[in-house]
DNA sequence: GCAGCCTAACTGTGATCACAGATCGCCGCA
DNA sequence: TGCGGCGATCTGTGATCACAGTTAGGCTGC
């Protein structure tokens, strides 16, 4: 784990950001990437050791992070990323299927320019990834959910989109450690194809069709999931 | 505000409830019954002393407030409820019918016996208190909310009633604040109509009526906030 | 050589101290 | 009597200390 980047002082003082929101930052993009498996345990002190600050800041961040329930801490008292059960993961599906396919929706609907192009971006890159005959994992996880979220952020509704970001933060170490453990997914699943068909419909503020796409890369990730048979239960 | 209560020491072995927990139920209580105002601000030492602990498990519990956006912190560092602008209001209010509107649906389609009757049981407690020559609005407030979320409950998907949580947390000191204040609104609003409409509908297992009666609700007592003007903007 | 106990290290939690920045009020001056 | 400036106080944030509970490892005794 990498020490803390030394941002500004300007910026320092536009935004106020305290160092557990850096922290929290941190742990956030670190778990949404994958790099903390389910079940990773961790202790406070490393933590905050390895990013160089005290264990105040982290305890503030991990405090946070265990409220909505991206990590948990045991009846031992030990913190750790939460295992992902069948019954859980089919749950937290479910709420994005609605969540997730309504701000698809509301994205074909509230589209700017700058949103399009935007997704675009996002989307080249993730096809750019998922071609090549070597992915790098991590790339196709970033760009895949920068593009999933500059569509939930074409809306104009930031709290769906933080509510989005609480289930991604959930599912995300299940997710993406899938993807680094079955990297041929990129090719076989047509995760792709919806991608294409929802930048598309956006664009065009169809939203039916951009619901559609969605509600189908969420169901073929989470078919693909489930028959890894990694799921616990 | 009140000491926190000394809960049974084997309650506290079940289930490891710190006081940082308990600290954030009492103002989690104290926002969604609306006995904070929008705008109110607090500061982490008069709550600890109110409260009886140190300023360490308030920290705690402010900061998990603040993450969810149910307080905010000014640029000045203050600590406050946050205002409620109009704008605000209307995004989390079509946020609200799209999740709580599918958690009846759902809550029709998965509802068991017991919820059934919890739901009938808060459902008479509103009516009763509504029906009142001079109501009490911290008991109809009260029973308003547990009829919610007996509803939510009913769907067996803690996930979407935590997310349904976080959103009353937001809205809830203007929807309370707003009931104390126009108490007559029980009486003209058809809310009770409603509730025994998603009641029925729930226990029926009608979905589409389910929805419909919540959505009603929602659009009612949203319209009456937005007609008295007190919102921002 | 192996099993069981006991201690030492490590865990999160709470309290206390330290500090920089903002705010408000009081005092002095015109 | 009114205005401006300065200081005391209060704010959240970060660090450090203290402590009880757990865990894991090493040592002792069989």
């Amino acid at each position: 784990m990498t020490k803390l980047e030394v941002v500004p002082p300007s910026v320092d003082r536009l935004e106020r950001v305290s160092l557990g929101d850096r922290v929290h930052t941190a742990l956030r993009d670190r778990l949404m990437g994958g790099e903390l498996a389910p079940g990773q345990k961790m202790s406070l002190r490393s933590v905050a050791e390895s990013l160089g600050v005290s264990m105040m800041p982290v305890r503030e961040a991990v405090a946070r992070l265990v409220a909505d329930q991206s990590l948990e801490v045991l009846p031992n008292r030990a913190v750790r990323v939460p295992l992902m059960t069948k019954a859980r993961f089919r749950e937290l599906t479910r709420v994005r299927l609605v969540v997730e396919g309504f701000a698809a929706e509301e994205a074909a609907r509230s589209r700017q320019d700058s949103d399009v192009a935007a997704m675009r971006d996002c989307e080249e890159a993730f096809e750019a990834e998922a071609r090549k005959a070597a992915p790098q994992a991590e790339l196709a996880v970033r760009s895949n959910k920068e593009l999933h979220f500059a569509v939930y952020r074409a809306t104009g509704l930031p709290t769906l989109v933080g509510i989005i970001e609480g289930l991604w933060l959930q599912i995300g170490p299940v997710l993406n450690l899938d993807l680094k453990l079955s990297p041929d997914r990129l090719q076989t699943g047509g995760a792709a194809e919806q991608h294409r068909r929802l930048v598309a419909a956006v664009e065009a503020g169809d939203a039916a069709t951009a619901r559609d796409a969605l509600v189908k890369d969420i169901e073929g990730a989470a078919r693909f999931i489930e028959s890894t048979g990694r799921l616990l239960d």
